[in-house]
DNA sequence: TTGTATGCGTTATCAG
DNA sequence: CTGATAACGCATACAA
């Protein structure tokens, strides 16, 4: 057994009272017993017991971070900024994974009502489901969502414009002259993917370009799915000069396809992948990517959260932050 | 305020205990008042107070995963598999990153001592300080390392055979009749790194071949300092015919550096990396490498740490596991 | 089967 | 400045 306030206060000869102002720095206990008491606990090594403490005080200085899968790198970033400037701010934090199950968001909930943290933090690319919704209601459960989209947002959350940032992407190949602009999107159950593509369109629409539902690739996840997805271009009749992919292994995929087939990039296809990790700087030719603010999302997220939790919000805020577009020479017409 | 056991107790026009009782699946309450209670329980989506409930039974269910980077790929997938294998346990994991800093070390070691937690592992390159020496002598600190080396070892830990894995490496070059090795390890303080050195000579003793220390860089961490290596490289006298790199980032200038001077891998130069990320199967050529059994090293640290926690470990286990060489293009002769 | 009383370790309120 | 004492929410030994 640990030493506890009240070992301290039979070996001081004072009350526990006076051990706990004298511990936490309070005022009302004379210079002398103060260093006495500091003394003896020093000694012990005496750490006070946080459960009690948060019992006590209703304060656990711990929130929890829910991603849906802990793969993803970008989601990991996003983590580690928070955990950054949750511990400035002398907060711990719980890593939870759902898994992409609801029923483990559902129960990680229970974290919040349960008092284990203060608030909550979920990234992710889920649809919000009624279990959080539902949480979401009462004012004493602090969350906030870090690229979640929602039908209807009414939470407090950080998001990326992934339209926007495809939109500049479109833009960009359309101005370099590229006017047969294909798109690999992910899922089609993915808000965030049916976000990218809306970005595409209105890119096409914005310059006159007529669009051709034959250049849109969706659910192509994945390596494989990137290379396959090239394969099939091949037999079709419509050929394009340039892709956008919205996913970084697909990306692979499909630049792997693309150079086992001969071509070259940006030469015979240009190409602006998603993410800005090592990869996309190593690969050959250097990629063109959307890069988003993984460290501004971590840390506006977690001022939110703060903001909260101290009752400094008197409404959900929104805050929406745009991916960068960083060219590189995948995406770089040669000869214009 | 959330609803409490004493709320339900009055509802219910039963005792606290009562309700206690029936919540926690306890004999010694009939069937009828259990229904009654159980009822209004979920009505008022009721959930136990975890500080209080912790306070009481002196349990948790959370333990503490300490990395040094966040950064690590490699921590970062052996977290995801503790945090897996704890989900299983129905344990929580409180993430923490001490930067490097002792001094957040120690602090996060309150989490223990202040019984936050009921466990703590170490993940990480750092040498066992003080502080963390001294709170594994009480026996009521679980604490597992993995992958951290101690001058002397009193921990339970999970470790990989660096040593051996290199060996397994270097063999496999000389094997292939590669006879000027040349390593390019990692900092001289990480007792990891040294490790690999061992590893290095060992096989090249074992092999009758003559040490060369003009072979050996120290301190290369970063895809600069494999770049530079090799250029250093260029201006001596003996030019080695295969490398083994034992960091990720390291390889990657590496390689750059050998193309950018116009010679092929492994024609030229055959080479071994280390972690086997998706990278060392994109570059060109694809990269043998020594890969790390993160899985087990995750499984293993947990399950060591449960036994810990349940008193089921009489003294401090220790269990080695070794890194797989994983061959592909970038070390085979081609002309042997 | 149920209720009462007490403890877990801390903080806070109120006297003294 | 200091000390009792209640409270935080739950679990449990013991009585009824």
């Amino acid at each position: 057994m640990s030493i506890t306030l009240k070992d301290i206060a039979q070996k001081a000869n004072v009350a526990e009272s006076t051990v706990s102002r004298a511990l936490n720095d309070k005022a009302g206990v004379s210079q002398s017993t103060k260093i006495k008491i500091l003394k003896i606990a020093k000694k012990n090594n005496y750490r006070p017991n946080q459960l009690a403490r948060g019992l006590a005080i209703k304060k656990t200085n711990m929130i929890a971070v829910i991603t849906d899968e802990l793969d993803n790198q970008g989601q990991i970033k996003i983590v580690k900024e928070i955990e950054k400037e949750a511990e400035k701010a002398g907060y711990q934090i719980i890593l939870c994974n759902t898994k992409q199950n609801p029923e483990k968001e559902k129960s990680y909930l229970s974290l919040l009502e349960s008092n284990q943290v203060e608030g909550a933090i979920f990234i992710g690319d889920q649809l919000v489901g009624s279990a959080l919704l539902k949480a979401s209601l009462s004012s004493e459960n602090n969350i906030v969502l870090v690229n979640r989209l929602a039908e209807e947002n009414f939470f407090t959350s950080v998001l990326t414009d992934y339209s926007h940032g495809i939109f500049k992407a479109t833009k960009h190949l359309i101005e370099q002259g590229f006017k047969n602009i294909a798109i690999l999107a992910g899922s089609e159950n993915s808000l965030i993917e049916a976000e990218k593509l809306k970005g595409y369109k209105k890119a096409l629409k914005n310059s006159d370009l007529k669009l051709n539902h034959d250049l849109i690739f969706k659910n192509t996840a994945g390596r494989k799915a990137g290379y396959n997805s090239f394969l099939k271009l091949c037999k079709m009749n419509l050929i394009p000069d340039a892709f956008i992919s919205t996913q970084e292994l697909t990306t692979i995929g499909l630049v792997e396809a693309i150079k086992t087939g001969g071509y070259f990039i940006p030469d015979d296809f240009a190409l602006i992948g998603y993410a800005d990790t090592i990869l996309s700087s190593i690969i050959e030719p250097p990629l063109s990517v959307l890069s988003e603010p993984i460290a501004k999302l971590g840390s506006f997220s977690f001022a939110f959260l703060l903001n909260l939790i101290n009752n400094n919000l008197a409404e959900p805020q929104i805050k929406v932050l745009s991916p960068k577009l960083i060219v590189r020479e995948s995406s770089i017409a040669k000869y214009n």
